[in-house]
DNA sequence: ATCGCTCGGGTTTTT
DNA sequence: CCCGAGCGAT
């Protein structure tokens, strides 16, 4: 065994020991325990590219899943650059779109035709919300959250309407309905030739299992599977991953000797599971070595990312979790500063605090897209987002509401499924009136049930308005709808070859020849003009997809589109702040992070109380976030926070104190600022001269919106062009006064530098600012 | 059929 | 606070 020979090897150049044990080892199964930041991608892709490199795999023969479309294009990227273009040809995906591709091919085999519908969570929601009305299952309390949830778990466990029946108790009422509930939305999503989200990963497992010789063609293709995250992997997922990696049946006596099974490369962190509630079980990742008997296990402890204090936070909180093996993370590369706290007054302080430390630190050099702001919920992006104008920091946020969940997008999109696959009902149900054409709910239904009456699809029953006894003008409308989506089919099949007829030929003619676009123009709702330009957005889009996919077709498109990930849209190269969920922040890193509302009944939220290992989940996402910063970390609360229209008290969460109080530098803590009288915050200083606040006055009417005098106020006004130049006295409804040291941009996006007498020094947005020019 | 109003309910994370 | 559902007016 020549070590000297492998080690110069320039992809083993650098690794660690147990790097390149993860790198080098071969076998059936091996289970790469991989901390936060300790390289387990580098380890990944030098281990991809090995198996290249050696000829020991064929491209195709790799199978590689990851979490994200963006954690697959950049492991693409990575071995791209390791072995060139050999890197071609390779699966590298997520499990849902691994699975699309092989429910594409393999569609008729099991009476789905491979132009199906993928329906996302909202289109989930409305086919439900329709059967607990046609049921009228409110009364026996059904929610269309609780059913779909429901219908979701079982999904994940491979549970299948059938299966589910033949155990269900059928004197209680509630299980009766719910059966029917779930035969109803399983037959509708067959009928309509679609799958829901669950559906994409466990069909491919029903399938695989009734048909063993399409399972074995992908049996013997794949030599080597690679999973990341693993620990956040559904029991559906395990069984396919299980499936893939079984010997593939010998289906040709005496034709070929049996190929023996694919070897199998786990990568996983149980401490970073947060996605139990989605049904990922870290049953998958704690018993892999029961499971697959033989495997190698190895552990990165090393981190390369964060600074030794962080790592120290991040031991600590997470040793809290008992049922886990001891791992501790270290760095080689020393202690860097202290982790900053602070705690302001309200959700506006907080975010005024996050805004000035941003300030700060990109004024000493850092980029806006090294800084990342994290936070439990969405609901808080609001305040953040109010502040963060007003001071001129520019900030994208990652995920949100997201633009493919618009509903012009969604319209937009519905006009364009109905082409690709007409029996999709629900997306011919949503253009019917869209815009409006004077067809109601009654024709709706009239067309409904004649659709039932002749067993056609709903799509086919446009055909028929003429014999339905409609009114003239409701029956030119639907056949003029109809000749539409005809004739964009026609355009649609000759794709993908025919030069200008692509996908943003049919969406432009569909949208153009349906009256939608002029309807969004000529409406005097001013928001339907940006929805108009979402709309025009969305073209781009297409044009976009078809310049990276000359050949592409709609139904791909559509397949992109419905697989995006918030995370997907992330753009290293922005010169923005990120915000986003710490859900989504998993797998990122930045030079910074702001961690907010690290409160009770936020982080943890209050929702997990309740779950049986909810507590202990909220801690390993709060572990997430801290892992995620390179050199600085800011922890921030705030003592009120703004809910439904008014303001509850909050308390300082239970993980701040799992946080060795020496790592922490508290601008101002919990305490100081629970204190009355205490160290004021900056943001307070202002206007607090001389005025007691309303705690001074004895017996004072309860004034809640004034409780903190000089808070940080929401309100944004518009200065419309406000002149400044350096040297104006000006007055900020928060700050106090001050005088401008500069000004720099141009038009509404101009920005004044003002040094405050008190508050400090601050960049405004001139525009949004609650200032005025003083004397 | 459509518009605009009021009322009430729900509030976590997402491929 | 934000939404969707329901209802009455046009």
């Amino acid at each position: 065994m020549s070590t000297t020979v492998e080690t110069s090897s320039p992809l083993l150049e650098g690794l660690n020991p147990q790097q390149l044990e993860a790198v080098l080892y071969r076998g059936p199964a091996l289970l790469i325990v991989a901390g936060a930041g300790s390289g387990k991608t580098s380890v990944l892709t030098r281990r991809i590219a090995g198996l290249l490199e050696s000829r020991e795999a064929w491209p195709s023969q790799i199978l590689a899943i990851t979490f994200t479309n963006k954690a697959a294009s950049e492991m693409r990227d990575r071995v791209t650059r390791l072995v060139g273009r050999a890197a071609e040809g390779m699966w590298i995906s997520t499990f849902h779109s691994a699975c699309v591709r092989i429910l594409r091919r393999e569609a008729e085999q099991f009476g789905y035709s491979k132009n199906f519908t993928i329906y996302d969570s909202g289109d989930s929601r409305a086919l439900i919300k329709r059967i607990l009305k046609d049921l009228e299952a409110d009364v026996l309390g059904f929610t269309v959250s609780t059913a779909s949830a429901k219908i979701s778990k079982l999904k994940n466990e491979l549970t299948d309407v059938e299966t589910y029946a033949r155990q269900a108790n059928f004197q209680d009422p509630n299980e009766v309905m719910f059966v029917e509930i779930f035969r109803r939305y399983s037959r509708a999503l067959s009928s309509a030739n679609a799958f829901d989200f669950d559906d994409l990963i466990a069909q491919t497992v029903y399938l695989f299992r009734a048909f063993p010789h399409v399972a074995a063609l992908y049996q013997k293709r794949f030599r080597h599977i690679l999973v990341d995250e693993y620990q956040d992997t559904n029991h559906a997922q395990y069984a396919l991953i299980r499936e893939l990696t079984k010997e593939p049946a010998e289906l040709e006596p005496g034709l070929l000797a049996a190929t023996e099974a694919a070897s199998l490369t786990v990568v996983g962190d149980s401490d970073q599971s947060i996605y139990a509630f989605r049904g990922a079980d870290i049953r998958n990742i704690v018993e892999f070595e029961r499971d697959f008997a033989g495997a190698k296990v190895v552990l990165l402890e090393q981190n390369y990312r964060s600074t030794q204090n962080i790592l120290t936070a991040a031991n600590s909180v997470i040793s809290n979790n008992f049922d886990r093996k001891d791992k501790k993370l270290w760095t080689a590369d020393g202690d860097g500063e202290k982790i900053v706290g602070y705690t302001g007054y309200s959700g506006h302080d907080e975010a005024q605090f996050v805004a000035d430390e941003i300030a700060t630190l990109h004024e000493k050099g850092m980029a806006y897209h090294d800084i990342a702001v994290f936070y439990r919920t969405n609901s808080q992006t609001r305040a953040l987002e109010e502040i963060l104008i007003r001071s001129a920091v520019p900030y994208k946020i990652v995920g949100g509401t997201k633009f493919y969940e618009r509903a012009e997008i969604k319209d937009a999109m519905a006009y364009l499924i109905a082409v690709a696959n007409p029996a999709d009902t629900l997306a011919v149900r949503r253009i019917l009136n869209t815009p409006k054409r004077g067809i109601g709910p009654a024709t709706e239904t009239l067309l409904a049930t004649y659709a039932e009456k002749q067993e056609i699809t709903f799509r086919d029953s446009l055909r028929h308005a003429a014999e339905l006894g409609l009114g003239p003008k409701v029956t030119a409308a639907i056949t003029a709808l109809s000749d539409l989506l005809d004739e964009a089919t026609a355009v649609a099949a000759r794709l993908p070859t025919a030069p200008g007829d692509g996908v943003p030929e049919v969406l432009s003619l569909l949208i153009a020849q349906s009256g939608y676009l002029d309807a969004l123009r000529a409406s005097r709702d001013p928001q339907d003009e940006a929805r108009a330009e979402n709309v025009e957005e969305l073209v781009a889009v297409t044009k976009e997809f078809q310049r990276n996919n000359p050949e592409g077709a709609l139904v791909d498109f559509l397949t992109e589109v419905s697989l995006v990930a918030a995370v997907d849209d992330l753009d290293d190269s922005s010169g923005t702040v990120s915000l986003m969920t710490l859900h989504t922040a998993k797998g990122l890193e930045f030079e910074a992070v702001f961690l907010t509302g690290v409160e009770e009944d936020l982080l943890p939220h209050r929702m997990s109380a309740g779950e049986p290992g909810g507590p202990a989940e909220e801690r390993r996402l709060f572990y997430v976030g801290i892992t995620r910063a390179r050199k600085r970390l800011f922890l921030s609360l705030a003592m009120t926070r703004a809910q439904y229209g008014d303001v509850s008290v909050a308390m300082p969460s239970r993980y701040l104190q799992e946080i060795p109080a020496e790592l922490i530098d508290w601008r101002q803590s919990p305490g100081m600022a629970t204190s009355r009288g205490g160290t004021q915050p900056r943001a307070l200083n202002a206007r607090r001269d001389g005025y007691g606040g309303a705690y001074s006055v004895p017996n004072a009417p309860p004034k809640p919106k004034t409780e903190w005098a000089n808070r940080v106020t929401n309100q944004v006004r518009d200065n419309g062009d406000l002149m400044l130049q350096a040297g104006d006295r000006i007055r900020h409804t928060d700050f106090g006064d001050g005088r401008v040291s500069g000004v720099t941009g141009e038009g509404p996006k101009r920005i004044a530098e003002v040094q405050f007498d008190t508050a400090g020094r601050k960049r405004l947005l001139i525009k949004v600012a609650p200032i005025e020019k003083i004397g």
